[in-house]
DNA sequence: GCAATCGTTCGGCGCCCGCCGAACCGCAAG
DNA sequence: CTTGCGGTTCGGCGGGCGCCGAACGATTGC
């Protein structure tokens, strides 16, 4: 019975509506002050102490002290992929924004956004397609890079081919939209290829969150690379 | 912030040891009645109605009225693959077993299991690493058939095409198998040769549980079509 | 050193939920 | 019809847990 009470326990972890929105609001990949999570959640900095306090010890969080503030993030990407899995089981619509300055944030959201540490929203989708059609990704049989994908990821795009070790992290994933309604690629390729469009300058984060844009050059880099000419990324 | 209470209550099905045991023990894949099911998690018939009516609630379980009986069962493959996932994070190992009868069933589930509906245990594992070395399952980019293990599925296993249509469910998927440590194939090939495992009679079910084992004639097939030979599965 | 801010600890409150037993319903077998 | 059994409903009990406010510790800035 051991099993039980532990799985009970790691599920009892995000049973709660408070510590819920907490991890969800982490799946932005990005570290949260406990003060910035409790605003989120909209308990007061005591009760937000105790949630992170019970998923740091579950192994869910992270935490990094840093002068007067405690930063906290998701532990490891597998924690991520999780919350994915179960938030995909969520059929909900997102209630619409009300005023503009919420809808046209939530248009650069659709676009273009960091999902933990991959791409998605259109030019997620957009990319995983390209690179479908393209031959580097298998879709059909599975989610998993091509050999011809593999020589394209350190070849075309230069990553290291000891970056790319599928550790106990599978190299390719499929995860699925909750805007577009489609999957597109996750896992450590997914991870590789999202640090390289920032790095590279080829895109930007919009603000603080986790919106991104194509820069100018990025543009035209997913066209020469990729054939991507698409509207909707640009 | 709908969306953090939908997870929150979807993950509080399982943050209750009782609804943990019932929920692991459906992995079997089986249909259990409500009276098995109290006396597995040891809890009065009383509280195992309650519990079953929130999973079915829930969406979790599904449930079939026969006669004065109240079959249920995991509502769908992909709240077996969410439990597995889950599953996979707990790193506890199950007690040793005390008896000599605990410990030959046990060896039996060691060597060949069905997990939910697909092949596992040595058996499961065994099987995935043939298909790789043959060429017919990639591992190394992600988790996908092959054209030509495609081919194999429809060719030599005899399974219509249409019925290995991936839907909602992804075609092909890795398992980790909490014995043997290793992936193993799931998803809806892995569902399909399970099947075909048993409804040719290469395979039967070991008593009323989840243990199985390859007969004489399944033994021969699995030797000429995969080139298994191995001493752990025979 | 002093003030402001961020985070933590502690005590207490209230609610939710998991548990059981008892009574009841419905199907099956004799 | 009667008996037996599987399942359900209901009431009540107890404990755990999520919440807050107040006091305290820690760090940064003036």
């Amino acid at each position: 019975m051991t099993s039980a009470s532990d799985l009970a326990a790691l599920a009892a972890l995000l049973a709660d509506e408070t510590r819920a929105a907490m991890c969800l609001a982490l799946l932005d990949g990005r570290a949260w002050t406990a003060g910035e999570l409790a605003a989120h959640a909209r308990v007061a900095p005591s009760t937000a102490t105790e949630h992170l306090h019970r998923l740091v010890a579950g192994g869910l969080l992270v935490e990094r002290r840093q002068g007067r503030h405690r930063y906290v993030q998701l532990a490891d990407p597998s924690v991520a992929e999780l919350l994915e899995d179960l938030a995909s089981r969520i059929t909900s619509r997102p209630a619409a924004p009300s005023g503009l300055r919420a809808a046209t944030a939530s248009a650069a959201l659709r676009r273009g956004r960091t999902c933990y540490d991959h791409l998605a929203g259109q030019l997620g989708v957009a990319v995983t397609d390209a690179m479908t059609s393209r031959g580097l990704l298998e879709q059909s049989g599975g989610f998993a890079l091509t050999p011809a994908g593999l020589a394209w990821l350190t070849g075309t795009l230069g990553l290291a081919p000891e970056s790319l070790r599928p550790g106990k992290r599978p190299l390719a994933r499929g995860c699925l939209d909750w805007t577009e309604r489609r999957q597109h690629l996750a896992g450590l390729a997914g991870a590789r290829v999202c640090a390289t469009f920032l790095s590279r300058g080829w895109m930007e984060r919009i603000g603080s969150g986790r919106a991104v844009r194509l820069t100018p050059h990025g543009k035209a880099q997913v066209r020469d690379l990729l054939g991507l000419d698409s509207p909707d990324v640009h």
